[in-house]
DNA sequence: TCTGGGGTCCTAGGACCC
DNA sequence: TCTGGGGTCCTAGGACCC
């Protein structure tokens, strides 16, 4: 029977910024989100003091300044870096190995004969910790909606020492009546409100209710979750994100925005980036939507949220084009007089470069060759070296980012320095 | 004053076709 | 009185994940 392991990296962005600064052991921290927003990461010692996932920054900072909580803002070159170093060392097993996020992979185990899953599962941890120096968990069990719920336990318990075992649990169904539903994969805030009307609080309770049901409450995405719950394994390989379907550059402002010229350098900002990403990718866009929105959370504000789409007549990977039409379809959607909190490009229907079609009519102005020459400029010096003018130098509007570590291990002038 | 960003999938309903 | 049926495609919105 086949088995899955989840690899979870246990509170990766702080234990990526600690891997550089020492000072950061033994000591609450905190990671925020982009423009210092909420809270999306926190060591052991932060949790004990209450600070809650996602929490916004300005709610939380009265304990933590209390508590001395160190805060750091994200840092996503440090933990990209990071993270391609922990797929890499799992790459290295003879197994097959889905990344699944940032800071998690599944595995799917080798049949093994000389030991148990949980001493192989063991070895992988010590082998990540010795190379790389992330502490991780690793839950094991025969779907991966069970290896999730493995992995809980294995974070939770300090007995399991990092590593669980669903197969090896005494009873299973104690288990699973003692997760709530919201503990479960799949399972949000919405669906576990939908479950908790019907009596449904705990996983075994999900488990062993009704298919028809289910399915018509929570959609397939339910049932498949209830199936994977009784050890049958049915959410694949390919409901794990494989080819990308679309890009998204978007970012709060540091404060708010009216004015239409910010708004077009901001969107054109981000159209580069998003182009930058599409490049990388080998990729090409055809569909280009534009958002615009105040912020919804102020409620004295008048609110206002818009946004385009439109098809591209020759799909593009082209910074110019992507740049002047996503500033076309903000002009089309902006209206004066209120106070802009965000904007954003979403590239869809994505092709490879490799096929692409030339025009049948009309000029081709893709320029391969041109877009590759600023990459390598802007990949030898630094982002943005080269820029079109379009986008602004100034950027009054940009995110603040007051409390960013050292791009460690990815910028040359960055590097630590031992002395 | 201050509330992230980047992804995926599913469904219902409307438009349109024969 | 009574107004087809079945199919496809597209989109918006809602749900989930980290």
């Amino acid at each position: 029977m086949k088995n899955f392991a989840l690899v979870d990296c246990n509170n990766f962005y702080v234990s990526c910024e600690r891997l550089f600064d020492p000072s950061l052991w033994h000591r609450p921290v905190v990671v925020l989100s982009n423009n210092d927003g909420c809270i999306i990461a926190r060591s052991e010692e932060a949790k004990m003091l209450g600070i809650g996932m996602g929490e916004p920054y300005f709610k939380a900072e009265p304990v933590m300044k209390r508590h001395g909580v160190k805060v750091l803002s994200s840092n996503y070159a440090l933990y990209g870096d990071m993270s391609r170093r922990v797929m890499d060392v799992l790459q290295q097993l003879e197994a097959e190995v889905e990344v699944y996020s940032i800071d998690e992979a599944f595995v799917v185990l080798p049949v093994i004969i000389d030991r148990s899953l949980k001493a192989y599962a063991a070895s992988m941890r010590r082998l990540i910790r010795q190379y790389v120096g992330i502490p991780v968990s690793i839950g094991i069990g025969p779907t991966r909606t069970l290896a999730k719920l493995a992995n809980r336990l294995a974070k939770k318990e300090a007995k399991y020492q990092g590593v669980f075992d669903i197969s090896e649990c005494e009873s299973v169904e104690t288990l699973l009546a003692e997760s709530a539903t919201g503990d479960v994969w799949g399972i949000g805030q919405r669906y576990a409100e939908k479950l908790h009307k019907h009596g449904i609080n705990t996983a075994l309770q999900l488990r062993d209710a009704n298919d028809a049901w289910l399915r018509k409450t929570l959609t397939v995405a339910g049932l498949r979750t209830a199936i994977e719950l009784r050890g049958i394994s049915c959410i694949g390989a390919q409901d794990v994100p494989s080819a990308r379907k679309s890009i998204v550059s978007s970012r709060s402002f540091g404060k708010p925005v009216s004015s239409l010229e910010e708004l077009k350098e901001a969107i054109a900002s981000y159209a580069t980036i998003a182009a930058e990403k599409l490049r990388a990718q080998g990729l090409i866009a055809s569909s280009l939507q534009v958002v615009l929105s105040t912020n919804r959370f102020n409620k004295h504000l008048p609110q206002y949220s818009a946004s385009q789409t439109v098809n591209l007549a020759q799909p593009t990977a082209n910074t110019a084009t992507l740049l002047c039409q996503a500033i076309t379809s903000l002009e089309h959607i902006y209206k004066p007089g209120y106070q802009y909190q965000k904007t954003g490009i979403l590239l869809a229907e994505l092709t490879s470069a490799d096929s692409r079609q030339l025009p049948l009519f009309g000029q081709d102005i893709e320029r391969p060759d041109l877009m590759q020459a600023l990459d390598r400029v802007n990949a030898r010096w630094g982002r943005n070296t080269l820029q079109f003018a379009a986008a602004g130098l100034a950027k009054p509007w940009s995110m603040n980012q007051r409390y960013k570590s050292p791009a460690y291990t990815s910028q040359w002038d960055q590097l630590p320095v031992a002395s």
